[in-house]
DNA sequence: AATTGGCACTGACGACCGTGGAGTGCCAGG
DNA sequence: CCTGGCACTCCACGGTCGTCAGTGCCAATT
């Protein structure tokens, strides 16, 4: 059905609609790339690659356009990643050295992927539920509060403040602080509540129900919003890219959160990269846009995700590259940090 | 020069351009207000009106547009801050209650301001400056590095890992700890840096030099990155409008944070609104922007401040009132937390 | 002196062509 | 199975034209 040299047209037609943004006639690639054959001859492959939903017309006498499907194939079989110039690792490198903090590393990596692809990237913060527990600590507050900060092992702080708690002893709260570190201390986060759950027990019945406050605050802040943390760059590379679906749709999708996380977690095969390309994606703003996310992490463990969101009209091997290398190399920083 | 009737006149202008974003004629104006005048007055009023710069015309035999100084001169003379309705009141409030930590707070303050004002809304993260110290806390972590997190009064966490210390005994690191909090508890931040000028004298030879390298990474921690942090929702408000700068040049400058942290500081008469109209914004892409922004903070002791970004042609009354009073139920919730 | 109605003028905008060209499908010959 | 030729289609582009909102100016009115 699809012979190697309809194969070849329907890579050229990706190439050539990616770089002029026009549809892309059978003389113009008989032209531009050395397919050995004549423009007629093109055309009765153009044809066919059309009868299986490749490629369409805009409109009878235009040239060709690739569709999602053409696209998905062409991702899938025709192409390879493009591995990124000596000039451009240089550039990730010394951009994501010297940062300070798990923030710093987070909003630059962020910037430089956006920069790398001309294009929106994402990255999402390291996961809770996949590091452990640093160090837990409580300090009282003014006003009978206190309040709670977890630190793990990936440089994240989480901090609560705790209310309603009634009179203060701070004999107690250095009591409840050593034992919740001597609970969880090096525990994978997903193993906190089973270890606390028989601590208040351990606690003389008139601190219980601060020990009993505390704790609920803490399993909660550690399952409620585990994920939630996103950063975004490179809105302004939108304004370039004429939608289908109106601009304001895209950047409306693109606000809210929960849209991208779970965009960025149905990554359907961990550790790689995944593509999602047009009308895959389920959120109707998104329709005109493709998605390329990989995961990072440190050693074999994945900690979250990142991503680039560009127009489906995208150059995918140079963007899949970017995405990986930058994947890399934000994890080899996390481990060394 | 500017009787009364001519201020009348061009209220009405930037009141029918800001509704309908098409230049406005004197018929038009005659019609929809009850200027009292026919429209042959109008006219040699917009006249006069045009001479003194205050409105302009796109081409000739077009109606007027008002012009950066006429905005100004209706912001400053011709309106008055308009009062958010009953029901706007108690959809802050509902909006911003319930946020359980300083991130959240932010997060929900800017969201609520941008759908207040359908435009985009920048939240500035409480300076630390004018805050004061509640607690530090240093947390050794594997591979011979501290954590330290400095905890504000206004909720605020700030974390460094220090790294390159040789080898760390923990009672040192507690003795430091304890040294550091007696020095600088409940000091604002400002007063950190003579407070803890001296300790390193009081400190055994041993430790001095991880004791220095703690301090200066305080002082780094609270100077340098004081102000830095912003968030910003609301982008999808921008597609809507139709920027004289393209779209891509508004959006690149929201991106620069500090770009927005200049603008938000360049306000000239602290604790009140603040209107830049235009050029005023000395940013390039920000010319045909305006941004009303305030101060908020608990007591009259301003924290940091709020704005919203929209095009100079905004409603100025309403984005005014918008502003004003969700800087005042943030400082409110600040205070209370 | 200020206001008003009348009037001619201006320039943007949309509708309506006509044309050129890129691209197609199809067919007959190699 | 490939290729050159050919007729056809449709869009994009540019020019013309009428319409219309709005103006500036002037003479008449209050």
């Amino acid at each position: 059905m699809l012979d190697e040299r309809k194969l070849a047209v329907l890579r050229a037609v990706v190439e050539d609609f990616v770089n002029t943004n026009e549809p892309v006639g059978s003389k113009a690639l008989a032209d531009r790339h050395r397919l050995g054959v004549s423009p007629a001859t093109i055309r009765n492959d153009m044809v066919a690659l059309e009868e299986d939903g490749y490629i369409a017309q805009p409109h009878t006498s235009a040239g060709r356009v690739p569709t999602d499907k053409g696209y998905r194939l062409f991702v899938d079989r025709l192409s390879s990643v493009k591995p990124l110039s000596a000039a451009e690792r240089r550039a990730i490198e010394s951009f994501l050295s010297g940062a300070v903090d798990l923030d710093e590393i987070v909003a630059r990596t962020v910037r430089l992927l956006s920069q790398l692809t001309r294009q929106v990237a994402i990255v999402q913060y390291p996961s809770l539920t996949r590091s452990s527990v640093q160090h837990v600590e409580l300090v009282p507050l003014a006003g009978q509060r206190l309040m709670l900060v977890v630190i793990t092992d990936t440089g994240r702080v989480e901090q609560r403040v705790i209310d309603g708690l009634g009179a203060i002893d701070a004999d107690a709260v250095a009591d409840l602080r050593a034992m919740l570190n001597r609970a969880t201390a090096g525990l994978h986060l997903g193993a906190v509540p089973d270890a606390v759950e028989d601590l208040p027990q351990q606690i003389p019945p008139e601190n219980r129900a601060m020990a009993i406050s505390v704790l609920s605050v803490l399993l909660e802040s550690l399952v409620e919003r585990h994920e939630e943390k996103i950063v975004l760059a490179g809105t302004a590379n939108l304004a370039a890219v004429d939608f289908a679906a109106s601009l304001r749709d895209v950047l409306e999708a693109l606000e809210e959160n929960m849209v991208l996380i779970r965009l960025l977690g149905e990554a359907k095969d961990p550790s790689m990269l995944t593509v999602r390309i047009g009308a895959e994606n389920f959120h109707e703003g998104l329709r005109s846009t493709s998605i390329v996310s990989a995961d990072y992490g440190v050693g074999n463990q994945s900690l979250a995700k990142i991503g680039v969101v560009g127009p489906t009209r995208m150059d995918y091997p140079g963007t899949m590259g970017a995405v990986r290398a930058v994947a890399r190399y934000v994890g080899q920083i996390l481990a060394g940090q």
